[in-house]
DNA sequence: TTGAAAGCGATACCAT
DNA sequence: ATGGTATCGCTTTCAA
């Protein structure tokens, strides 16, 4: 049984370092020393003062002011997440696998979620710059590249994921295969015997979007089967998709894709709302959507990223990039689908 | 002209005073200033002086480090949010509000994940204590008495939601209206005409689900319907949940209560596996959902948290209690129902 | 093997 | 109205 101190306003290096009876230089020192694989420590500080200070160190309950390490370092020890969305099942899963590991690695995860505005982007990659970041994972809006530009001036690593930016160069990328999620969504509905697909997107130029609408034209063409899609203002979207079901019904269309997460959403609001019924009335491939969706209605399928996985290569390769050991390239993952309520590939 | 390299690795203080023609003291003087309602500087320096000041920082784009501000200051001008799961969309929705919501105010959010394991909670308490919040807001696990113990000898502001630790003194507490949830529950079904209601939930002391459950009872009695609870084991209630929805509706019960996001998430997939339809063959209430549910299976209910007004009032009154005014309070919050796709009261 | 001392950048007290 | 300077806690040469 230890008998902890009552612990007062703070213990400082020096006060380990007077009750150890030793300089404060020792006492960094020893701290800062890495453990040899029998534990002990590797510096030239004796092994007796060595467990000694940090005996004391223990017993005082010290922990440095990380305040003061960054100040005299440049290192924090955080890293930067910056999403469209936290609230975003999709993200909020890739954020939780990535705080894990950056914790584990002994990092510190600053969030934040831009709303998908470029101004908001931009501040916050400010407000992290100067809260002294080691390192950027971020999923970009459109027409960043200006902030990222921003960051690498300042020598710090970034890995971009869910979204790509094109030409941008000395960054990380963790990015989904969109075109083969695209082929795959449409996959789905073939060995579901549909023969005549529809695709719903918003106007853009977001690549993933754009890619994963190629995918699926593709893989159609490829199958002998009818693809048609329909482009809608982003604004009003939500209100006009509704109609672009109903028509698309009359037309003949057996099945709907929802290239996004966004898409997927007002997508099904629409179908619930105009009392159609998966799949009989129409079969539907979502993108982007949680894993928990067994909880509902299991009747149509999704195209994924496999989230863990993402955050995995993403954090591996920042660390890597941070530590100086490992370096950015392109890690391109495949899509991840699910039927019902069970998950296969 | 000075004849300076041009890449200047980071503009300090001092860069600016120089550049300025002034000294250090007075350009954080200036910079620290509180700004009148006409704009203008509240310090003792002259207008001319400041406003130069001002514009010379910016003109060569300073920005102070924050790492220094933190040593000298004690402040960080950082939260910290703890919470079970990130990725928990309830949770998820909160988080991403008060994060806007320190964001405006010119707080930094760190976040992180407990996985609701003490140990975890603990640690994460500690790590954010030596990296130097300024407050926490946290919804916290069962049995952390120690930890938020330990966040008040700092005298850091603590604000709990979602759940309470009875007894714990010095905190603010934003919470639901457990019991009025349950009841609100128990008030819908019958509404909808049932009669027999049970309820599913997991062997715990967590007061919120207690609570919920008392609610509903009372509910049940006053109204003159049978109710009924089962109790399984936490680690295996995903299995087991299958067996005693089956078993329920054998027994005649016509309509479930899941009184949390976990047990709705393995109730509603037992429900799936089983082959049950909503609401024929039962009625259904769950609890925490996300607000998304119109996308899907429109055929149950759920009883929420008001996510907005949960972080705004966590967040207010952690600000008041960092800046002095405003003090920590217990806000107790009423539930927000979902009805089919359609919000009421 | 150990210690003294010079900063890191900003703040705030005390002079002027 | 402005400036000098000690200091926050820690890391890191350089000397002893």
């Amino acid at each position: 049984m230890s008998d902890r101190p009552i612990v007062s306003p703070d213990v400082t290096i020096r006060d380990v370092a007077e009750a150890a009876g030793v300089s404060i230089s020792l006492v960094s020192f020893v701290l800062n020393a890495r453990r040899g694989p029998s534990g002990e420590y590797l510096c030239s500080a004796s092994q007796k003062t060595a467990e000694r200070i940090v005996e004391t160190a223990e017993r005082l309950g010290y922990h440095r002011n990380k305040a003061a390490t960054s100040l005299r370092t440049g290192r924090s020890d955080t890293i930067g997440v910056i999403v469209s969305d936290i609230s975003n099942t999709c993200f909020g899963q890739i954020c939780r696998k990535i705080e894990k590991l950056a914790n584990d690695a002994g990092y510190l995860t600053i969030i934040a979620s831009t709303d998908d505005r470029k101004e908001n982007f931009r501040q916050l990659v400010d407000k992290f710059l100067y809260s002294g970041v080691d390192g950027f994972i971020v999923a970009p809006c459109h027409g960043v590249e200006d902030s990222i530009a921003k960051i690498l001036k300042r020598r710090l690593p970034v890995v971009l994921f869910d979204r790509d930016l094109p030409g941008v160069e000395g960054v990380g990328r963790v990015l989904l295969d969109n075109e083969k999620a695209g082929r795959c969504a449409v996959r789905i509905l073939c060995s579901q015997g549909r023969k005549h697909i529809g695709l719903v997107r918003y106007e853009t130029d977001i690549p993933t979007i754009i890619a994963r609408e190629n995918g699926c034209r593709e893989e159609a063409e490829k199958n002998g089967i009818s693809f048609t899609s329909a482009i809608l203002a982003r604004e009003t979207m939500r209100r006009d998709i509704v109609s672009v079901l109903h028509n698309a019904r009359e037309e003949g269309i057996d099945a709907m894709i929802f290239p996004s997460n966004a898409i997927t959403v007002d997508g099904l609001s629409a179908i619930n709302e105009l009392g159609f019924s998966i799949p009989e009335d129409l079969a539907v491939v979502g993108f982007d959507q949680e894993d928990r969706s067994e909880m509902f209605n299991p009747w149509f399928s999704f195209v994924n990223q496999p989230t863990k996985l993402v955050a995995e290569y993403s954090f591996r390769m920042l660390l890597g990039a941070i530590k100086g050991d490992g370096q950015l390239e392109t890690k391109i993952i495949n899509p991840l689908y699910t039927l019902g309520s069970k998950i296969k590939k």
